[in-house]
DNA sequence: CTGTTAGCGCGTTCAC
DNA sequence: GTGAACGCGCTAACAG
């Protein structure tokens, strides 16, 4: 199906330089403890570069029993803002380093899974999001695994938001919650942050509701809100993008978000730009973390992980 | 640095069995051509599962000269709603063939991407978004590479946009282009669409303009049209999520998206339920092309592309 | 100190 | 149904 290609190899490269390939390898992977005149090394350089010399993956991972591959699975590929961010600096880091992140989607066949692993022989495997134990326990049995299942502080967040917004006055405060199954895995984190601010400061607990994608959950969700004996003055919302349909929902209302109703969302997504008040997670530090965790297993050094200034509030005017 | 892990390997198999290495490769891969009694197969299958072999994929690479492995390049994790939902239909499609999707990142260094094919010796490259001719070129001396840089059919989608617009009676139509250069090199393709319906149906020029994620763009843009001679009626937006922060900053004027002004977006994206007119893009259809080209360079048998129904116009209110 | 010989890792496949 | 060689890079053991 595919037709061959002829590689270069050592052995190609040994005879160009007229040295062994012990001696190619030794000096291409500039091998502690072992000494090779300069001029044999020059040589050899040489002749690899001339040849176009590429090492073949598969036959030194064969040897080693692991490549310098490190492979993120992930259950789809749209993660959202931070995430994706997150993976795209997990990368750099790891290209820093000489590894390269693969990425890889979770489909349905266990099949696949077993397989790609084989496949590639990781030096790491990444999970993000959730991974069965069963699933995530066999994995092991191979590859040490980094779980990653919260890549942000949830909780972090949700009290964040709450602080922000007590700190600005209000006394009744709301949650909006997303209807999204992915999201939910980590809202009730935001939740839970929210709420335990909300008591610390005696208040009462929080009005939560859930929005979708449209105009109407939003109006029904305001309704409600606006029918509680304590009508709330602030809204934490899970992320900007429902805040902003949130923010759509009371201009169509009449109402104008910072005024009748505060609306205070999380990631800081461009969009947010038009004036919504957020709590923005910096991507470089979230991506630290899961960095930190995959150099360890990885026996590399790494930088340590400073996580103040995770969590910023972005004051537009939406709250 | 990684423990080495014991694996299982086909010399166990055989030995579990009672059979030669060899005999346990025919059986595994039911290899063509090959009598090999029932009894003797269901002793390796039986001796495989028992021992929960896995084959190693580096040694199989080795063997073959390439890994039933797929590598799409693409440029950053952040691609955008299609893309990212193309990968995912990508990703299923070749699960179903026996192929795994594997997704890498281009970092700067030219090094890191030379070592990645020769990482994992994939069957076919699939680079999404542009790659460089000399890179391109570099690559294809190892191994089959499909170029998607178009992954959508721009043009088009600008037609429809003008096309829908105009059978809505507008006569006097705007454009709204990205700021951001990844999106620019699409956005080209969309505004000359766009153009070419315009004229032929003998209208002005459209009146350009680009926006950016912040009110006060939105407010000096609607500003510079309503100056117009002839203002707009109606403006094609490059993506949702701009045509999103059209509409904000339409409510922020007291004005309403599709009275004062139409707004027709492009994307379908969950935010657009809260009333924006779209061009949708098929997500599966869209894949299907891609798809279909890389099973081509697999050899694999296709499924007939059909590319109507790609482009579809959700009617919301916008316009 | 400088460089070589030889065998390994694991699945595939030709020749008997 | 089997023996043996092969794909390619790594490294322990060894020779000059």
């Amino acid at each position: 199906v595919v037709p061959p290609r002829r590689r270069v190899t050592t052995a190609d490269v040994a005879r160009a330089a007229g040295v062994s390939r012990a001696t190619v390898s030794y000096v291409l992977n500039n091998t502690p403890n072992r000494s090779i005149s300069d001029a044999t090394r020059t040589l050899v350089h040489d002749a690899a570069r001339e040849l176009r010399h590429v090492p073949h993956g598969p036959a030194r991972t064969l040897r080693l029993g692991h490549s310098n591959t490190v492979l993120a699975l992930i259950p789809q590929f749209r993660l959202g803002y931070i995430f994706e961010h997150a993976l795209d600096e997990l990368t750099k880091s790891l290209a820093e380093r000489g590894y390269e992140l693969l990425v890889h989607t979770r489909t349905d066949s266990e099949r696949s899974i077993n397989e790609l692993w084989g496949q590639i022989a990781p030096a790491v495997v990444v999970a993000i999001g959730r991974l069965s134990s069963t699933e995530l326990a066999e994995i092991e049995q191979d590859f040490p695994v980094v779980s990653i299942a919260k890549l942000v502080p949830d909780t972090d967040i949700g009290s964040k938001q709450a602080e922000y917004l007590i700190g600005r006055g209000h006394r009744h405060l709301a949650y909006a919650l997303p209807e999204d199954p992915f999201l939910m895995q980590f809202a009730a984190g935001r939740l839970d942050g929210f709420r335990a601010v909300c008591h610390r400061h005696g208040l009462a607990e929080p009005a939560v509701e859930s929005i979708d994608f449209t105009l109407e959950s939003v109006h029904s969700v305001v309704r409600r809100w606006r029918a509680l004996p304590e009508p709330p003055t602030a809204v934490g919302v899970h992320n900007d993008e429902l805040a902003l349909v949130l923010m759509a929902g009371l201009a169509s209302l009449g109402l104008r978000a910072g005024e009748d109703l505060a609306v205070l969302g999380v990631d800081n997504i461009p969009m947010a730009g038009i004036g919504l008040t957020t709590v923005a997670i910096s991507p470089q530090l979230t991506a630290q973390s899961a960095i930190a965790a995959v150099l360890a297993e990885l026996g590399e050094p790494a930088p340590k992980a400073d996580s103040s200034g995770l969590l910023d509030v972005i004051v537009r005017n939406s709250a």
